[in-house]
RNA sequence: GCCCCUAUUGUCUAGUGGUUAGGACGCAGCCCUUUCAAGGCUAAAACCCGGGUUCGAAUCCCGGUAGGGGCACCA
């Protein structure tokens, strides 16, 4: 059975990379059917951050992904928050303490300040408190010296484990510290509880990132310790910017939920993610959530950091909008819509702007000249590509003005079959008939449909009027 | 300082000893066209460096270099 967990720490808002941590473990477990676990790593009293909890819960449910079991959906394995799991570390600690495989520190924080300069570090370097003796151990619990619990890691061997991404993973032990397992607060490190926990709760593989890589051999140690067996693991490399540097919120990089208030679809963030990092095999690139499900395959993640490009993101973005049916589309664009829109057919304009979308936060700027008119330049009305000038675009609008004020059938088509009718006779292009149209229409050098689009979307008399006003322009 | 990991176009990537090194974004051009998009087509653009191994290396080995990560009573 599969049992994968997304296990943040409460200290903030659901970052890209978490995001897509969340997602690989959602995957690998749903692939095979298994479950997904949310657990809330909250062992650190000074970094929490109450909001948090709520930005992970929306986060999850925006991108859609599930879990099984949590804080708020028991499945057996509980609770799910660390800090209410005390008891529980506290036990295995003493089991470790008993086996001989951990031991009482008493060192306070500043009796290591020399060793805790990078290059001062000593290999196999083990602390003082390893052999204190049982006597000493009680006096200086007398002496009301609240000790820490240290794993005893051996001095000699080599700890070797097997990575899905990364492979073959061996370091000698002498390279490992022996790591604090119990805080003198009685709060469990992350070194300790995550080992526990994932082997309580049936973890089947461990998938987080690969900053955990090189620690975890101790981790395996203290499997082996416990006797228990270490679960698989699916370290991932890290998601950087496109200047090589790390993600970082004071650089400006967005969050998952800041991407989305950016105009981008969660399901379009969700799929550009997955992409970053792992591939299907063959060409596909676009992936709605039960596409990731079935072509999901932890075996073809990726080894190297991968940059972040808003770019393709934009893109991908639009493939996704451009698939949605003209009706959700319309429904997720309303609450974009700018103000003085109302005499309009949204609908309609939503139907226009839909292939021309790649950010729902491009929209204001897309349908803006439809409730007011630009200032804009005669020259405007010049353009090469439809043989317009000046002078043409003023005939073309004299000519025309009469024709629609008498025209009844206000629809594009009826619109369009008399303007081309009209070049045919007049031996005109259609484009230097429609250019001058659209361009007073508009006000724009472009805009999300052509003239008669534009001129059907608007009403009659709201379209003679611009049309006399371009004229005016151009007398 | 010690340890671990990584390295294909600007970016995401395919590739596991023999390929014209494939795809995608972006960029440029063309076509389509009622402007712009969308769509179609085309182009430019890459195997970090140096040694091996081999008839033959992007691919295997070694050594550099560069980048990332770890060495907390943070996760």
């Amino acid at each position: 059975m599969f049992r994968t967990r997304f296990a943040p720490s409460p200290t903030g808002y659901m970052h890209i990379g978490n995001l897509r941590t969340a997602l690989y473990a959602y995957l690998i477990a749903k692939k095979e059917h298994g479950q997904f676990i949310l657990r809330i790593e909250d062992t650190d009293q000074n970094r929490n951050v109450p909001e948090a909890l709520a930005a992970i819960y929306r986060g999850l449910a925006l991108a859609g992904i599930s879990y099984d079991e949590g804080p708020d959906k028991d499945g057996g394995f509980g609770p799910y928050v660390q800090s209410q799991r005390l008891p529980i570390y506290k036990e295995y600690a003493e089991k470790l303490l008993a086996g001989g495989h951990a031991y009482y520190c008493f060192c306070g924080k500043e009796d290591k300040p020399a060793l805790e300069a990078a290059n001062e570090r000593v290999e196999g370097y083990r602390d003082p408190c390893r052999d204190l003796s049982p006597q000493q151990v009680e006096a200086r619990i007398a002496e009301g010296i609240v000790p820490v619990v240290r794993q005893r890691v051996p001095m000699e061997g080599v700890s070797a484990f097997e990575d899905h991404v990364y492979g073959h993973i061996e370091i000698e032990n002498k390279q490992l510290d022996d790591q604090v397992l119990l805080k003198s607060d009685g709060f469990p490190t992350y070194n300790f509880a995550n080992v526990v926990d994932d082997h309580l709760m049936q973890i089947s593989h461990v998938i987080r990132g690969q900053e955990y890589l090189s620690s975890t051999p101790k981790y395996n140690l203290l499997y082996e310790a416990f006797g228990w067996e270490h679960p698989e693991y699916i370290h991932l490399p890290h998601i950087i910017r496109e200047d090589g540097a790390k993600m970082s919120k004071r650089k400006g990089d967005p969050s998952f939920e800041d991407l989305v208030r950016m105009g981008y679809l969660p399901q379009a963030i969700v799929n550009y993610v997955a992409l970053l990092g792992w591939n299907p095999g063959d060409e596909r690139e676009f992936f709605l959530m039960q596409d990731l499900i079935a072509a999901f395959d932890m075996d073809r993640i990726n080894k190297a950091n991968a940059a972040f490009s808003l770019d393709k993101l934009r893109w991908l973005n639009g493939e996704h909008i451009r698939s949605l049916s003209p009706e959700t589309f319309h429904e997720i664009s309303l609450p974009f819509y700018p103000q003085g829109l109302a005499e309009f057919d949204l609908a309609k304009i939503s139907q226009l702007i839909q292939v021309r979308t790649e950010t729902l936060t491009d929209i204001p700027k897309l349908v803006g000249f439809l409730a007011e008119l630009p200032e804009y330049s005669a020259d405007l009305f010049e353009n090469q590509k439809s043989k317009s000038t000046r002078e043409t675009s003023r005939r073309v609008l004299e000519a025309v003005a009469p024709m629609l004020e008498s025209q009844e059938d206000w629809s594009n088509e009826a619109l369009f079959e008399l303007l081309k009718t009209f070049a045919q006779a007049q031996g005109l292009k259609v484009g230097t008939v429609m250019w001058p149209i659209r361009t007073a229409l508009s006000g724009q050098e472009t805009s999300p449909g052509g003239a008669t689009e534009l001129a059907s979307l608007m009403r009659k008399e709201e379209s003679l009027r611009r049309i006399r006003l371009g004229l005016n322009k151009l007398a």
